[in-house]
DNA sequence: GTGGGGCATTAACCTATGTTAAAAATCACA
DNA sequence: TGTGATTTTTAACATAGGTTAATGCCCCAC
């Protein structure tokens, strides 16, 4: 919470309108955000234009491109509200910095770090593993709050199939 | 490195036979494992029985289930030699207690972390937006000395396909 | 209310990959 | 060096999902 604290303390609030990037793929951004309120996706578009998401970001979550923040290169994806959103933004370079001066927060690092990697691991495990269906029917099971927001678009493009493939897959 | 050198000295050693496993899925684990040589595989088995791979892990690797070992769960996955490795083997909580006394550990830590979800987000964005003849030859370009050492079947497993289907990408 | 834009559904056809099985190649080592 | 075991290839057929396009729906701006 030290952690989350101070970015809601420190940070600039941003207000983000629905359809808004926050950032787009392609972009150096070495900020992390705290969603307030809100929801987001992150999402890929392909050399062939085609868009995939990532995941979906909602209230409580912090989120954004560890790569471009820590690796000082362009993010892979983009971060768009899918309704009106507030944010707070902080540099990761100041987190990064926190951390080396408060075992605390470094402890509260490690530990978001490790449930962010949970969260990977579930969801390649289901990319490898699971059927369009089968992935369908966990996200219904799992998050069916979130699925009740979501246009079926962007419910095809999170599972990885197309929208037509999702429909037929709803009519059975 | 401070954290390399602490599980070299203080972890017990352990020879793995080729074919042998460290760990299997639904064991508890709660150990992290250095690579000192050889090759592994992690992989899952499905419930219809099929095998994916997760990753093959090399020397220089720190390893673990880090789901079992933090979250005191079973691991969704096993960790089997593909030739004959050494390892060390340390608690997984003895490195979390050292990363809480020691500010460069901890920072360690957070790189380690750092990378490994960068890793993981890379493969999600391929199984998400590839083909697997595209994950085929990224892998090829990526890493021709791994796969030197792998059989087909294990690579087809790593892609997400049967062994028939990468016979038939290589031949076109 | 009307018209336009995006969303969801449906259908017809196409392609990639799965399945099964058999043949061919390679390896392991007695 | 020969023989069995394992891996790889090939083939024939089945299925999931992609592509394109037409249709209907809903929402919202005017």
């Amino acid at each position: 919470m030290e952690l989350q604290n101070y970015i809601a303390k420190n940070g600039i609030p941003l207000e983000i309108e629905k359809g808004k990037q926050v950032f787009a793929q392609g972009e150096l951004c070495d900020y992390v955000y705290l969603v307030k309120s809100g929801l987001l996706k992150a999402f890929y578009i392909t050399a062939d234009g085609k868009e995939t998401i990532k995941s979906f970001i909602q209230a409580g979550t912090i989120i954004g491109s560890l790569n471009a923040a820590h690796c000082k290169v362009p993010s892979t994806f983009s971060l768009e509200a899918l309704s009106r959103s507030e944010l707070v933004q902080v540099p990761f370079y100041e987190l990064l910095a926190l951390s080396k001066k408060s075992i605390s927060i470094s402890q509260e690092f490690i530990q978001i770090l490790l449930s962010l990697s949970l969260k990977k691991e579930r969801r390649e495990y289901e990319l490898l593993t699971l059927s369009a269906t089968e992935r369908f029917e966990n996200l219904c099971k799992d998050q069916p709050e979130l699925v009740k927001k979501l246009t079926q678009n962007d419910i095809a493009k999170y599972l990885g199939i197309t929208p037509v493939a999702l429909s037929r897959i709803k009519h059975q």
